[in-house]
Formats: C-alpha cells, structure tokens, sequence
DNA sequence: GCAATATTTCAACGGCTCTTGAATAATCAT
DNA sequence: ATGATTATTCAAGAGCCGTTGAAATATTGC
C-alpha cells in the first residue's frame, strides 16, 4: 500500500457527511446501497451526495454497480482494512497502547521497532 | 469519543508531512523528539514544522512538553487508539474482513451488527 | 420517440488549508 | 542587559474543498 493511497482515504474519511455514509454502507453489509437511499436516510441534496460518493469512490473505499438507473454503493472492506493496517504498522510501529485500544483487548501485542536512533534533542 | 474528535484527528493525518512526523514519533518511542530535531530529519521550515505541529496538537495526537528553549513532543497513543476504534467499530461495524487486514491476522472476528433494516434500493 | 426517474456533471462562490518569509516570544549564556 | 538559539505567530497569497442549483446523461416504460 502507498502513502498516498492512505492519505487519500484518510482525507475522503476526514468528512462529516462521508463518514455517515461510510457508517451507513457498513450496517448494509454486502448489499450495499443505492445513492437515492443514501440520500434519503442522511437528508443530502443529489448533488452534493454524488459529491462526496465521488470522493469516496476515487480513494477506493467504496465499489459502485448500476441496476438499472440506480447506482449501488458498498464498502470496500479490504481497502479500508489495508489503510489502517498501513497507518497502525507503518506509522505508529504497531504500538502497543493503540493497537491495545482499537481492538478492544483480547489481542497479543506485535513486537516493536524503535531502530537504534539516539538522536536527543539538540542533535 | 465523539465524532468531532475523530473527524479533527483523521483531517490532520491526511497529510503526508503530517503523517511523516507521526512515523518519525512513533519510531522514537516513549523518548520523543523536539521541534527542531523533528525539523531537521524531514527537511522541514520551522514555520512549516510548527505549522503541521499545531494542528496534530490541537487534533490531541500529540502531546508537548518545554525542555528549556526546546519543545519535545511526543505522540498520544491513547488518542490515536481511540480514534481507529472509533472508526473500526462504531463506523465499520468491527466487519471481521477490516479488522483482519488491520489486525494481520491473530485475532478473533467481533460480532457484527447488520441491524434488521430492509431498505433495498427504491425505498 | 417521449416523458419520467435516478444520478452525475458543471459553474460559481465562499471558506478553509497550506506555504513562505518576516516578526515576535521564550530561554539560555555571558 | 545583550546576543544567540529555539520555536511560535502573523500576514499575504495560491489553491483546494464543499455547497448550491441548473444542466446533462443514462435508463426504463409507454
């Protein structure tokens, strides 16, 4: 996974409205949505619907089908699974404490990196 | 956790030098780093060092501490967990596929919600 | 073909984010 | 106090993000 994938999911999540529907696609499981529905449940005008499945759509947290004249959204599990396992691992060294609490106990700790830098404070 | 706190957190990790000091915190453990250090490792502006600063300070995903002229900061891994439980839970519904690509395997799959609504597409 | 339905695209506007360099604040050493 | 060091704040400008409503596209059914 590439930084910059991340970092478009990351920002796509970042966003009131598409994290209500992020949420949303998730309690349909795999059958998904179609956006007049989405539309519907969270009270969006079309338009600014299509906007924000628009940006969830390219940071690939979201998969799209027509049926008919209807589109239907899913999530994208595997994709939102990678962004924070890249985010977890790679960015936070799989930490302890984080991985502690986002997984709600239950789960043996990774090992830790902390490579050799003893670079204190002035340098 | 309420959303706001999620959605400020996860604005300031869309961010690829953001994200860079997150990976570097997160590589210098409990120990942390200060500002200049921080700026000097990524090729950084004080400005723009402290600029990026402030706003993963203000999301709480950093915590700060004077050391004489220097300021260390360390990461919050508490907040961090957090925020990915929030979002692994109460937006993905702790889907079993996400939390084993995040997880990398190791872990029990949590129960799942899928609450009985039977909207399909036309509503 | 024509009307109706579902969704996306476009254009315009306001606001926020990010970058840059200069100015300011806080601390230390003499 | 003075000067050096470290870091933050300020101001200005470029550009992206999000909202809105109108227009365009795709599909269905008559």
């Amino acid at each position: 996974m590439e930084q910059s994938r991340v970092l478009a999911a990351l920002s796509a999540l970042a966003h009131d409205t598409r994290l209500e529907i992020v949420r949303l696609l998730s309690s349909r499981g795999g059958e998904g949505m179609c956006a007049g529905g989405i539309a519907r449940h969270l009270g969006l005008s079309a338009s600014a619907l299509s906007f924000h499945l628009s940006a969830l759509d390219s940071a690939g947290l979201v998969q799209v089908n027509r049926e008919g004249r209807n589109m239907r959204y899913r999530l994208n599990h595997a994709e939102l699974g990678g962004v924070f396992a890249y985010v977890l691992s790679d960015c936070c060294g799989n930490h302890p404490e984080i991985r502690g609490r986002c997984l709600g106990g239950g789960c043996e700790p990774a090992p830790q990196d902390h490579s050799g830098m003893s670079n204190t404070c002035p340098g």
